[in-house]
RNA sequence: UGGGACGUCGGCAAGCGGCUAAGCCUCCGGAUUUUGGUUCCGGUAUUCGCAGGUUCGAAUCCUGCCGUCCCAACCA
């Protein structure tokens, strides 16, 4: 946090550093505008993901950067799917990002009385009608695509509904017994009037309203017909004056009909301009498949530290500036990209790196009994608090003659280039003293190690040799008497397959959901120091990762998330020898 | 014989007719190191989907092919 780059991070350079600045800059420069302003336009319909984030900061920041403004606007238009909860869960998500709109916070859903008499006006130019086609032959009639043999896709011209040239008296009559509640839901509908045979299969006639009797989370039942997002959003970016509305690709098929909508009402002329969505290995980013993730109980929540939601990654442990530095290294284009979910895993060890306090813990003890250490002294030895920051100080960390040791930094026989213990070697206890492992005792039915003896030499106190000697390793420990035990939860992706939304024909995209993708280890120790410690602290467990205190935590009981392993260039020995 | 868009290193991504095609992540070496962490050095596209053309000169302009993605919701 002290770092005055940090809050930069996330924020592209200068305006004109990619082509959605360029456009705005040049429609700055040629009067297009003379103000900036953009929108966040989520439907509060799931919670917010890294995806999303993406799109917001490009809204956000386009907006910071040009001296404008940016709108966070509820696009609220489909009663059936939305909900207050979610409307809470983006505003406090999106202000934990710093993507802050303040009181610029509108609904779609305040705008329907307007967009109603906007719809009114285009049913008396005559550009808009109401139609009694069903859903199944409104789709019949608009010549939808069809996949033929050669599985290319044909699109015959569509043929006009035959109530499409009702006069505008009786369309505005329809229309008005329509909000009036005389016709049952998906009896009718309002459609814009364009050309049944366009190419753009969304020209042909796209519906405006629908009747649908549902209670709307902030509406209630004050109407029963709702605006589509077609005919809506063009217009609520034209209410609010919004310069650039930035989108992704597969809107811009839709462009021509934005530009429809804004030309025939009349009104402020907003630009939508797209750029390509996020992807991310490992993950899905799809509202309806988290949705499923999280109805199904795959996960513990939309906030399970295994999501790609924004509350997912903060109860994970990342940094809001960890995620923007993300953003703005993906960059922006109109490419289809998958980006690798290493980066984001780099940018959370870099912001922790800097800033996270230093600890032990020993997440899968082994007993170290040090020989000739004299019985029941305990020794407090002084421990650096982050070796990258100066200014974190150092704290007092007790060692005894029965300590905890990592399983894994003891090994009978020691692999090649093994350098911990093992009997007859040395090893450095972190801050503590070289040890020289002098034997181990061994369960003879199991084969497993119950704990390992050593001897210490007194005169390496705080691990420094004062013959120079060369001591390879150095492993942490935490002391029995004084550990405090811990839960520790460890976490793979939540997706085994690099690319699960590559569904493979008749399997479904939870066939690599990864279901051990959660491990929660619970006979760790940790150094004293870590009791109390409060939800939301981070660390880093030295040589292990970064680990954060998870909600679930009560007084006297600590649960740690790991938020990200350190990079460990040993497992990729050990993998080379396998 | 529909429409729209996109194709630069394993992954992102600069490049907008003229220096040996930025940078980041990954990967591979090596140095430093009381975290096999960090940091630091070095390496990895004679080539820009392919084929032609224009030009003194092209990843950048033109033509044609090839490939990938999106569009069949009274969802957004």
């Amino acid at each position: 946090m002290s770092d005055p780059t940090a809050d930069k991070a996330g924020e592209p350079a200068a305006p004109g550093a990619d082509f959605i600045r360029e456009a705005v800059a040049s429609d700055l420069a040629s009067g297009r505008y003379d103000y900036v302003r953009t929108r966040l336009p989520p439907e509060p319909n799931g919670w917010m993901h890294i995806g999303h984030a993406k799109a917001f900061s490009i809204d956000y920041y386009v907006a910071k950067d040009f001296g404008g403004t940016c709108n966070l606007r509820f696009d609220d238009t489909n009663p059936e799917k939305e909900d207050m909860s979610y409307v809470e869960a983006i505003m406090r998500d999106s202000r934990w990002l710093g993507l802050d709109c303040g009181d610029r916070t509108f609904f779609a859903s305040d705008y329907y009385e307007k967009l109603y008499e906007l719809a009114v006006k285009l049913i008396k130019k005559g550009v808009a009608y109401v139609d009694d086609l069903s859903a199944e032959e409104m789709s019949e009639y608009r010549g939808t695509a069809v996949p033929d043999k050669n599985n290319i896709t044909i699109t015959p011209p569509g043929r006009n509904s035959p109530w499409r040239d009702r006069s505008a008296e009786e369309n505005l009559d329809l229309f008005e017994r329509m909000r009036k509640g005389e016709f049952p839901d998906g009896a009718k509908t309002l459609r814009a009037k364009i050309d049944m045979a366009h190419p753009n299969l969304v020209m042909r006639d796209p519906p405006m309203y629908r009747i649908r009797r549902e209670p709307h989370y902030r509406t209630g039942e004050a109407w029963c017909i709702y605006p589509m997002y077609d005919f809506q959003h063009p217009l609520s970016d034209a209410i609010e004056g919004v310069t650039h509305s930035l989108c992704s690709m597969e809107y811009e098929i839709h462009r021509p009909l934005y530009e429809w909508f804004i030309r025939e009402a009349e009104v402020f002329p907003s630009r939508q301009i797209e750029f390509s969505r996020l992807n991310i290995t490992h993950t899905v980013l799809s509202k309806r498949w988290l949705l499923q993730i999280v109805n199904e109980g795959l996960v513990s929540g939309w906030d399970d530290p295994r999501m790609p939601t924004i509350a997912g990654l903060r109860r994970r442990g990342y940094t809001p500036e960890a995620i923007r530095d993300f953003i703005g290294r993906i960059g922006i284009a109109k490419t289809t990209s998958m980006v690798d979910i290493q980066l984001l895993e780099h940018c959370l060890r870099e912001d922790l790196n800097k800033r996270a306090r230093r600890v032990m813990a020993v997440l899968r003890p082994l007993k170290l009994i040090i020989e000739n250490w004299p019985a029941g002294k305990v020794e407090m030895l002084e421990a650096v608090n982050n070796p990258e920051d100066p200014a974190a100080g150092t704290r007092r960390i007790p060692f005894s003659g029965e300590l905890y040791i990592e399983r894994d930094d003891f090994q009978e026989v020691p692999p090649p280039k093994y350098f911990r213990l093992f009997p007859g070697n040395s090893v450095r206890l972190r801050y503590g003293y070289i040890v020289t492992c002098t034997g181990f005792d061994k369960d003879p039915a199991t084969g497993e190690i119950g704990s390992v003896r050593c001897s210490y030499d007194p005169a390496t106190r705080g691990g420094d040799a004062p013959d120079n000697r060369k001591v390879k390793g150095t492993i942490h420990w935490v002391s029995t008497a004084q550990a405090v035990s811990l839960e520790a939860r460890l976490y793979e992706h939540l997706f085994s397959s690099e690319r699960p939304m590559e569904v493979a024909p008749g399997g479904s995209f939870l066939d690599s959901l990864d279901r051990g993708s959660l491990e929660r280890v619970e006979g760790a120790f940790g150094e004293p120091s870590l009791a109390d410690s409060r939800e939301g602290d981070r660390f880093q467990f030295e040589r292990l990762g970064y680990f954060c205190v998870d909600p679930d935590a009560k007084p006297g009981r600590l649960v740690f998330n790991r938020s990200v392993s350190l990079r460990d260039s040993w497992a990729k020995i050990e993998k080379k020898q396998a």
